[in-house]
DNA sequence: TTAGGGTTAG
């Protein structure tokens, strides 16, 4: 046996590191590198990639940035695997921007830059609709012989359509099909979720039929868009229907389904149904979600059952759903139009120690309140939003001025705008006179 | 021995 055999090489030591981070063992992989830095075998940009990969894998994209940093002091190259790994970390945290600063430094060092470049790339933008750039990402992609893929196309078609350009999304279609690529129920997904956003209901049901009777098996996904296009159209008769006939065919309506039903029928003005359906939803074993919450208060407010909607928001609370941004609009727009001020900073208050932060509710608020005539209740929830403390007054300032304008109110933004009203107070909260917004409308 | 993508909501 020669030394070869009996000592191990590079090609051991990387094969035992990419099997410790395939396991998430990083502690024991970093261990191993250690161990390699300081024997007779040095790392390769094999090892450093391996590395790299596990960094990424626990979530750790600096460390494994600052490794590529650690291979350019060693004079050992990164190679566009190296590159790559980085930038697949980079995609799955949505940092869009990192992998473009990766892409051109790739193409910096005259790196063939590779096809699942441009894919992440083009992939990335979609889903930030930055939709010129990424068709711009696209072309680049083409032009330097790389094809296009399915999940490129798609993800174009989908942000072209979310953008409000459906016709852009067919003519992208076409091309897919010319290209020779099949597309399957995710990119009909897209091209019907498009067409229903912009009205269209009647060609996404075109696709819809085109799909029953070609094989093409249609997912919950899509069949939330059709639901939610047919629900927004005012056909909510339909929307039932497809609802229905979707169980029938084995496809357990999800989430979506039932919020975007739930929507329909609320807009159809059908609450009661709605509300027959929110409770069916449970029982069919569906989660209620935020958005069914959302759906459902908003709806209650806007036929003055404030009473129903205000047990439907403790049910949330009780149900330890937390409530974002939309959902407390909704709730505290409710509660102020129907007199309840006080109650909504109230519940505010106390989501701050949940760990909840609002933060455009006092202007969501305030908005509501000028947007309704109610200057003098938006005056006095102001007063006590500086007088707590919760925002700075110049803020609260601003807020009014906007609020009262968009409403209108012209004439007291103006008066509001060269007052002192809200000036005079520091950020220290120290003693200072103050001019009380509801002076405003004192007079 | 090292990199892999796309669709749903107020």
């Amino acid at each position: 046996m020669n030394e070869q055999n009996i000592h191990p090489t590079l090609f051991t030591y990387n094969s035992l590191l990419n099997g410790l981070v395939g396991s998430s063992f990083i502690e024991s992989a970093e261990r191993v590198f250690v161990a390699m830095k300081e024997g007779r075998i040095k790392p390769d940009v094999v090892t450093y990639n391996t590395l790299i990969k596990g960094y990424c894998k626990i979530g750790k994209t600096r460390k494994a940035t600052e490794m590529v940093r650690e291979m350019e002091v060693i004079n050992l190259e990164p190679d566009v695997v190296t590159y790559m790994t980085i930038m697949q970390a980079c995609y799955s945290e949505g940092d869009v921007d990192c992998c473009l600063s990766l892409y051109h430094e790739m193409e910096d060092k005259g790196f063939q830059v590779p096809s699942h470049c441009y894919t992440l790339l083009i992939c990335g933008l979609c889903k930030t609709g930055k939709v010129l750039e990424a068709y711009a990402l696209f072309e680049n992609m083409l032009r330097n012989g790389c094809k296009g893929n399915k999940a490129v196309y798609t993800a174009l078609i989908d942000c072209y359509g979310k953008s409000g350009n459906s016709d852009g999304a067919l003519r992208l279609f076409e091309r897919m099909k010319m290209d020779g690529i099949e597309p399957d129920e995710v990119t009909y997904g897209a091209i019907v979720n498009g067409l229903c956003k912009s009205g269209r209901v009647e060609e996404a049901l075109g696709y819809f039929r085109f799909c029953n009777e070609n094989a093409v098996v249609v997912n919950a996904v899509f069949y939330s868009s059709l639901i939610d296009g047919l629900g927004k159209a005012g056909r909510v008769d339909e929307a039932e229907k497809v609802f229905d006939e979707m169980a029938e065919k084995g496809c357990l309506p999800d989430s979506y389904c039932y919020n975007a039903l739930i929507d329909g029928l609320c807009k159809c003005g059908r609450i009661d149904d709605a509300l027959v359906l929110f409770k069916r939803m449970e029982c069919d074993g569906c989660e209620h979600t935020v958005y069914t919450f959302t759906i459902l208060i908003s709806e209650l407010f806007r036929v003055h059952r404030n009473e129903e909607a205000v047990k439907m928001w403790d049910l949330m609370i009780d149900k330890g759903i937390t409530p974002n941004v939309a959902c407390f609009r909704a709730f505290s727009i409710g509660m102020c139009l129907s007199g309840k001020v006080a109650r909504a900073c109230k519940v505010l208050d106390e989501l701050a120690p949940m760990g909840v932060v609002l933060e455009t509710a006092y202007e969501d608020m305030i908005g509501a309140l000028c947007k309704a005539g109610r200057v003098k209740e938006a005056c006095k929830l102001a007063d006590g939003i500086v007088d707590r403390g919760r925002e700075i007054p110049g803020k609260i300032r601003t807020v009014m001025i906007h609020s009262l304008r968009k409403a209108g109110n012209a004439d007291l933004a103006i008066k509001l705008m060269h007052s002192k009203i809200g000036i005079g107070y520091d950020r220290m909260r120290s003693v200072k006179k103050r001019v009380k917004f509801q002076t405003l409308v004192d007079n």
